[in-house]
DNA sequence: AATGAATTTTAGAATAATTCTAAACGGATA
DNA sequence: TATCCGTTTAGAATTATTCTAAAATTCATT
C-alpha cells in the first residue's frame, strides 16, 4: 500500500498516534480521522467497520478490532459495555456518564457533574475502586 | 409465623411459578429450586446450565436459556449486562447496585442506599428514566 | 535508496455465546 | 384417558469476536 500522507489535515490523526506510540499505518490513520475529527462519539466495530468502507478505507474488519483494542490500551478510547453481544468504544475517555437509548442502542454523554453522587460504599478488602459506572437507561 | 409463604421471598418453587403464570415443568422446577434456594445470586446461563448438571438435573442449555428469560419477562429474574459478551441474571429484582470484580467477573450486590444520587440530568425529550445502574468496577 | 527486522494487516478458520428449528414430550383440562 | 398446546430438545444456524500464519508495510540502519 503507499505511504501515510502528509497533509496537514492528517497531523492530528499522526500526532495522536506518534503520542500514544502507535505506528501511524494507513488503516490507523483512516480510522483515527474517523473516530476524532468531530465531538463525542460511540462506536461499535461493525458500524466504524461500516462508516470507513463508506469512506472507501481499505480495510479488514479484524484490522478494526485490532485498531480499537489498539487505541483502548493506549488511552485514546475507552471500551463500555451495556448490553451483552454489543461493544461500544468511546472516544471520550474523561469520567462521565451515559445515557443509554434501549430501544435504538444508541449511547449519549451525561457531564460528569449533572450526576451528584454523594456517598459509596466502601471497596471490599483488598480490592480498590477502578471506575464508577453511572448508565441511565432510557424509555419511552 | 408458621403459616406457609406470606411472602415471595419464603414462596416454594412451585408456588413462585405459579404466581408468575409458567408452568411448573420438571426443568424449570429445578432452576427454580437452585436460583431461589438461598439468597441473591448472580448466575450465568452456562454457570447455572453447569450447575444444575451438577445435580444430574437433565436438560439442555437451550432450556436454561429459555428458563432465564422466561423468568426475566415475568419479573422472577432481572438481567445484567456488564461485559460485552457475557450475560448474568439475578436473583434480586429489587432496585439495587453491583461491586464488579474485574478480575474474576463476580458480581456483589450493593444497598441502594448505600449509593446517594442527589442529582441527576433530566431525560431528554420524549424519553424517560427507566433505570438507573451503578456498576462500580474494582481491580486490585 | 536498499536492506532487514519488527510490526501490522489480512482472509479465512476457529471459538464462544446465543438463538432458531421442528419434532418429540408432557402438563393441563375435560 | 384423550386432546390440546406450551415446553423441551438436539443440532443447526447466527452473531460477535479472536486466532492463525502468511503477506504487506513501517522504520531504523546502511
Ligand atoms: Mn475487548
Ligand atoms: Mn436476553
Ligand atoms: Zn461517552
Ligand atoms: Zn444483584
Amino acid at each position: 500500500m503507499s505511504s501515510p500522507s502528509a497533509h496537514p489535515k492528517d497531523a492530528t490523526a499522526l500526532e495522536r498516534l506518534r503520542k500514544a506510540g502507535l505506528r501511524p499505518t494507513r488503516q490507523r490513520l483512516a480510522l483515527a480521522k474517523i473516530l476524532f475529527a468531530n465531538g463525542s462519539r460511540h462506536v461499535t466495530p461493525e458500524s466504524l467497520y461500516t462508516e470507513a468502507k463508506g469512506k472507501r478505507v481499505n480495510l479488514s474488519l479484524a484490522t478494526v478490532y485490532n485498531a480499537l483494542h489498539d487505541f483502548t490500551e493506549r488511552g485514546l478510547l475507552r471500551e463500555i459495555s451495556i448490553e451483552a453481544g454489543r461493544s461500544y468504544f468511546d472516544t471520550n475517555t474523561s469520567e462521565h456518564h451515559h445515557f443509554y437509548y434501549e430501544r435504538t442502542g444508541k449511547l449519549q454523554d451525561v457531564a460528569l457533574d449533572s450526576v451528584r453522587i454523594t456517598s459509596l460504599p466502601d471497596a471490599p478488602a483488598g480490592e480498590k475502586v477502578k471506575r464508577v459506572d453511572v448508565i441511565i437507561r432510557l424509555a419511552r
